[in-house]
DNA sequence: TGCGATACCCACCAAAAGGTAACTATTAGA
DNA sequence: TCTAATAGTTACCTTTTGGTGGGTATCGCA
């Protein structure tokens, strides 16, 4: 196989974070396990295929894990592994980064809105 | 004007971070102002249409500036804003994060290489 | 005269990422 | 018998992102 090559860590980081959905289902596994649905919920505008191959794509690089309930209706849930667990700061940190910055905008004049400030 | 909605502070961070050049850019600003071609030599991978075109939107956001020299051949030079320096802990730690995900996924026999390890 | 150096721009194309809608399975309960 | 509930898949399409190859401008120098 031929090997693969980074210039600079924080291309694999973005490798597993990147993307518009991995840091935000992140950031809502961080506080606690969720069901899929819950997760849908609190992220509205993502579609049930992203979420499920996003959620599959975290699994694979070993940040969250996957627990099948045998019931019926079927009842799955996610948490954050030890390993996704490391990335807690920094997803704390990019959150809170991400609510200065809204802040400064709407100083600015620009029509912006945050609609929830989860993290603490 | 319709008023652009975010759910979640990360959201945000990654408009501005995310994407497979920025963080990386920033990264190498983070020690020190760079010229266009020294930019273009630290990420051999990326192309001069990239390279451009992500330092205009890091620019829009307030996160670099742009140092234009009244000379011939140009000159111009990149440094992070102050605003931009907010980011440099969380840069610092996708890095190391990085790193260690590299250290990791070699440990386990994955064909992977880590060409440089800026982060002091 | 014509080339090298630097930092662009533009038109066009290819690939990756993301979105939509329709479908599966199983069981409880109306 | 029909429906709701949950989690997921699949095919198909659109949008976004990234890549290539060309072109511009100016000045010094061989």
């Amino acid at each position: 196989m031929p090997t693969k090559t980074y210039h600079i860590g924080v291309e694999a980081t973005m490798e597993i974070i990147g993307g518009k959905w991995k840091s935000i289902i992140l950031c809502h596994l961080r506080h606690q396990t969720m069901r899929t649905s819950e997760l849908a919920r609190a992220i509205p505008q993502i579609s049930q295929k992203m979420l499920t191959q996003q959620l599959r794509e975290l699994e694979a690089a070993n940040i969250v894990t996957r627990h099948v309930y045998k019931q019926v209706p079927p009842r799955v849930d996610y948490a954050l592994t030890d390993y996704g667990e490391s990335l807690s700061g920094i997803l704390h940190e990019l959150c809170v980064w991400g609510e200065d910055n809204i802040d400064r905008r709407q100083a600015e004049g620009e029509e912006i809105t945050l609609l929830s400030r989860d993290d603490v």
